[in-house]
RNA sequence: GGGCCUGUGGCUCAGGCGGUUAGAGCGCACGGCUGAUAACCGUGAGGUCUCCGGUUCGAAUCCGGACGGGCCCA
């Protein structure tokens, strides 16, 4: 038995209960078990353990859940371990703020065992906390063993990946220029770099040239701490630059400038008068030498010795803007830094990992290199080689984890030589299916093509430890895969061995020249670990056999900032360790904006927290929302007023749902258990509202098997809202009310349980709390059903119910009703009034055939007592002619009389008129012959006719009230009055009633009279009484100007 | 500065093989309905389809450019 449902859609009721019951019940694991379609092979992108999910990170999780909860309603064998992220630099900078930390020292003071520990700690609980956040959505994964990067088991599998690229000759060890976080002391990926806008110094600076009195290289830079260090000055090889003469203060020097920039520069640096002397190709300008321009103020500079240094170089990779010449600091910049190796420079360093200045920097030793600015630059100015200085707002990299500005920094980091494999790396990324297909075709392409040596070292402690010892004696290295592997070649293998800093830095391997290895102290990029995720999930090596069964991954899907991180930092690992990218199907999913389109920031205080819509909304809502508001691969702009529509999508599911159970209980309805047999008792209605179930499955599998999550979901919301509520139940509402057990009120409970039943399946992989709690009411309220929605098989389409011909003739119908109902609008005429008759012309014949079938609905839903069916061919008889004088004629013909014999044609009755041409009329007592010439004929309808266009032909309604149709308006009026004391006295629905009515109006006596029946059958009245009005209540009522009271009496209970 | 994506009524989105008056929902105004009811339905107002140029008999749609937004890169 069903359970009649009194309350509301209350979500977070039913979204608490549902949740406890999915618990105690293992629901998850039941839905995923017994299902004999094909593996799914799904990795999670695995979220940074920060304690706090986001609407990005729960978007995401949405998009994932309800794709595997699609694939298991599809009888998929789908995989569902979720990952997480949780080593790096992100968690050791909170621990470092915990306990106020400045520098890597105190670190080190504090003990690398207690550090990492506390880093552990801060991961275990942030993952802990952000669990929970996820679960409380709903989002279903194997939460009890989720894949972590901080595992050894994982770290073994990241080694081994290592392991590889060494066998293969891939792993490099070399100096670098990197991004550099002076604070956090360790190189950081171009990834982990943000920009943000700063001010900085934007100088002029004039490098003089060798031997030459007065003449000057002109560069343009926005660090000045950079000019200690340089080396040389780039020209573009093929550019031209001009030497120019010119004078500033009286005084006139030579200056060498792009010839296509300098007028802007040096109007700019204010000299007065300038003239060029000469030109030459940037090739010409090669090895040309300069004085470096704080060559007093840096030692080091003085003290070079090598007659490559301080020279113009030609390299292509100078852009021509500001000057067209760039400073070179070899130490302090990727290009810089290759062109010193070309160029055979030496390498200079006077700079620490800290970000200051060391021995050899004279006046500027152990300054911090962003505070040095100011001294450079009033000592190039006392050097007299400051042209210009000013400051400039521009885009400038920081540490994404502590905000300090990064600086370029040579040094010695290991690479994994991607470069190498970047052919084979773009041919694999056409081996994948990209949702949307741009996602793969141009932007991932781009970015593989453009691939750099992965750096994948930092000087960190918490993160996966480079399994590489080198030997301190002769040099030699050894990169391990395990940790047994390590343990059977270490010298001294302890009892327990963790695979973390420092616990593995303390394990020594023997070399063979005699010496011992000693493990290198860096450890990996973030990067590695994640990139690894396909196989880790699997442990593999460790184990194969699931690895083998399952990989590559059948489908992965993040947003698109992960085209260069996961995206590729996968393929990069896939292709080192199995020269194959290790995804088959991804779904490049968008970014959450706030309403007005722009990023979501702290800062600006845009942000909403998921758990506000899930308070304010519930889960399911939320989760309809996201999915539902744009194509996944688009940007999100997030809206809580179409969070608000979802929720009321939702509500009016719920009614639909509630309606459903409160009269299926009533009745004590038991539906058949093969509904399919009863097709031929099936009214038209039924027959539709099971078409269009059909092709919603037949849709929303189309939709969702090619990622269209949007349409899917939209497509269900209109079914729900347009065919199932707003029409169906509308249809068959007198059907329910029939008291009995009546065989069309058994069909439309069929039907009715069917289509809600498939639709709480089809609904379920989105609104998993709801479908749930209707489920276990209505579905299993009937059928030994199964324990749960998600356990359930996609329905099947039964072409059998379908017919597309019928919806296209219901969608006919539906426009035909709302036509009519525009047309009695327009006349006031209330729906609640029947009409006498109304009148459908069809523009095509067949329509009217095919409509004909719906002729009950139609005159049911207008309210109308007869209806007329109109081919293109027949016309409409009541349309009356009305004469319309042509001025052009009458006008010549009449002259001054012309306006007065006008407005006599016009009041003529047109239908007489016409029939009487030529016809004789009488003006002022004069008589004058109309003809045929003088007047034509529009047809108009009569004023009791409204009429109205739909979409393929008209309606006339025939809105004339005479004493029959207004005494069954007075009846039902009476009725609906009725009918809101019923609710006011809050009586159930099958309570009966006496009722006694009070009036003086003769009319709505006889209205009572006759329809009494009718009234008291409507609001399961015993007796209705023309008498005193009494009762539990009595109210006094005006119906079109009349005095009514009516008095209600319970009958049953009190 | 470059690559990819995006720009349609006040808001959120459809449409987008070029072809009569560009569609929904929300909001607004007016009206209706009333045992699914602290819901629901209809009608109306509201759009130079971001702008400029081109192709074409015809452009929201195709092409080029500009501008705004997002992501990525420099």
């Amino acid at each position: 038995m069903i359970e009649k449902v009194a309350e509301d859609y209350n979500p977070e009721e039913i979204e608490a209960k549902v949740r406890d019951f999915w618990e105690s019940n293992d629901i998850r694991k039941k839905s995923r078990k017994d299902r004999d379609g094909d593996n799914f092979y799904f990795v999670d992108g695995p979220p940074y353990t920060t304690g706090k999910i986001h609407l990005g990170t729960t978007w995401n999780k949405i998009i994932k859940d309800s794709v595997l909860r699609y694939r298991t309603l599809k009888g998929d064998q789908v995989s569902d371990t979720p990952g997480w992220d949780m080593h790096g630099l992100p968690i050791e900078v909170k621990v470092e703020k915990k306990f106020d930390f400045e520098d890597k020292r105190e670190i080190e003071e504090f003990g690398l065992e207690n550090f990492v520990d506390e880093c552990k700690n801060f991961a275990r609980d942030f993952k802990d906390q952000m669990t929970e956040q996820f679960k409380e959505f709903g989002s279903w994964f194997n939460w009890k063993d989720p894949y972590m990067t901080m595992t050894d088991d994982y770290i073994e599998s990241v080694w081994w990946t290592l392991k590889r690229s060494e066998e293969r000759d891939l792993l490099e060890r070399g100096v670098r220029v990197n991004n550099w976080c002076p604070r956090c002391e360790t190189a950081i990926a171009d990834s982990e770099v943000e920009y943000d806008e700063i001010s900085d110094p934007s100088i002029y600076v004039k490098f003089p040239i060798q031997g030459k009195e007065d003449t000057y290289l002109v560069i343009w830079t926005t660090t000045p701490w950079t000019i200690p260090s340089n080396l040389a000055v780039g020209v573009h090889p093929d550019h031209e630059y001009s030497i120019l003469s010119a004078k500033k203060n009286g005084e006139t020097e030579k200056l060498i400038l792009s010839s296509d920039l300098y007028q802007k520069v040096l109007e700019e640096t204010d000299y007065s008068k300038f003239e060029v002397e000469e030109t030459k190709k940037g090739r010409e300008l090669e090895g040309m030498g300069y004085l470096h321009p704080l060559r007093e103020e840096i030692p080091k500079q003085r003290d070079l010795e090598d007659d490559k240094v301080h020279k113009v170089y030609a390299e292509d990779f100078v852009s021509v803007e500001k000057t067209g010449l760039v400073h070179m600091a070899p130490s302090h910049g990727e290009e810089d830094y290759k062109v010193g190796k070309k160029r055979n420079l030496p390498l200079i360093k006077l700079v620490n990992e800290s970000g200051r200045y060391i021995d050899g920097s004279g006046k500027y030793e152990s300054s911090y290199v962003r505070d040095a600015n100011q001294d450079i630059i009033n000592d190039l100015d006392k050097n007299g080689l400051l042209l210009k200085s000013d400051e400039i707002t521009h885009r400038y990299g920081f540490c994404w984890r502590c905000d300090t500005p990064i600086i370029y920094l040579a040094t010695r980091q290991w690479f994994i030589n991607v470069t190498e494999l970047k052919e084979e790396m773009v041919e694999e990324v056409d081996s994948v299916d990209w949702k949307p297909s741009w996602a793969g075709e141009s932007r991932f392409k781009d970015w593989v093509s453009n691939a750099k040596d992965w750096c994948i070292s930092r000087q960190r402690f918490w993160g996966t430890p480079l399994p590489v010892w080198i030997c301190k004696e002769c040099g030699k290295r050894e990169v391990l895969g395990s940790k047994k592997e390590l343990e059977s070649k270490a010298i001294e293998a302890p009892d327990e061995l963790e695979l973390h800093r420092p616990y593995v830095d303390k394990v020594k391997l023997n070399c063979e020249c005699g010496g011992q290895k000693e493990r290198v102290k860096d450890v990996m990029d973030v990067w590695m670990d994640s990139a690894c995720a396909s196989w880790a999930t699997l442990n593999f090596p460790r184990e194969k056999t699931e690895f083998e069964e399952l990989w590559p991954a059948d489908f992965i899907t993040e947003g698109h900032d992960q085209t260069r991180g996961w995206f590729y930092s996968q393929l990069g690992a896939g292709t080192i360790a199995f020269d194959q990218i290790p995804y088959k199907s991804v779904l490049m999913h968008g970014f959450v904006l706030d309403e007005d389109g722009r990023k979501m920031s702290k800062s600006v205080g845009n942000v909403v927290q998921p758990g506000e819509i899930i308070d304010r909304f519930g889960s399911d809502t939320m989760r309809l929302y996201l999915l539902s508001a744009c194509a996944p691969w688009e940007d999100l702009k997030f809206s809580w007023n179409e969070c608000e529509n979802v929720r009321r999508t939702l509500n009016v599911f719920w009614n639909v749902y509630k309606f459903a159970c409160t009269y299926m209980s009533i009745d004590d309805f038991i539906p058949e258990k093969e509904p399919q047999n009863n097709i031929d008792k099936l009214k038209i209605e039924d027959k539709w509202i099971l078409s269009r179930l059909q092709s919603l499955k037949q849709d929303i599998t189309d939709y969702l098997d090619n990622y269209q999550i949007h349409d899917a979901t939209r497509k269900i919301s209109d079914f729900i809202l347009e065919d199932l509520s707003r029409w169906y139940v509308r249809l068959i509402r007198d059907r329910t009310w029939i008291e009995s057990h009546d065989q069309s009120k058994l069909t439309a409970y069929e039907t009715l349980y069917e289509v809600l039943k498939e639709t709480i399946i089809l609904i379920s992989p989105f609104t998993p709390f709801l479908s749930e709690e209707m489920y276990s009411n209505l579905v299993k309220g009937f059928e030994d059903s199964l324990e749960s929605v998600h356990m359930e098989k996609f329905p099947s389409y039964k072409s059998n119910l379908h017919n597309p011909e019928l919806e296209e003739d219901m969608d006919l119908t539906r426009k035909i009703v709302e036509s009519a109902s525009h047309a009695r609008q327009k006349e006031e005429m209330k729906l609640r009034w029947p009409v006498k008759e109304i009148t459908v012309s069809f523009e095509q014949e067949d329509k009217k055939e095919r409509i004909k079938k719906l002729n009950r609905i139609l005159k049911d839903q207008i309210n109308t007592k007869k209806i007329n069916l109109l081919g293109p061919k027949e016309e409409f008889n009541e349309l009356v002619p009305k004469p319309s004088p042509k001025m052009e004629k009458i006008g010549p013909k009449f002259k001054s009389n012309a306006e007065k014999i006008m407005q006599k044609i016009k009041e003529t009755d047109g239908t007489k008129l016409k029939g009487n041409l030529p016809h004789e009329i009488e003006v002022e007592g004069k008589k004058y012959t109309i003809t045929d010439e003088l007047v034509e004929f529009k047809k108009t309808t009569p004023e009791y006719i409204s009429e109205s266009n739909f979409n393929g032909g008209k309606v006339y309604v025939n809105i004339k009230i005479d004493k029959e149709i207004q005494l069954e308006g007075y009846a039902r009026e009476i009725t609906r009055r009725i009918q809101q004391m019923r609710k006011e006295l809050n009586l159930n629905i099958e309570e009966d009633i006496n009722v006694f009515i009070e009036t003086n109006d003769q009319k709505l006596k006889n209205a009572i009279r006759e329809w009494n029946n009718y009234i008291s059958h409507e609001t399961r009245a015993k007796n209705l009484k023309l008498n005193e009005a009494k009762g539990n209540l009595v109210k006094e009522w005006e119906i079109e100007d009349k005095n009514i009271e009516i008095g209600l009496n319970k009958l049953n209970g009190d």
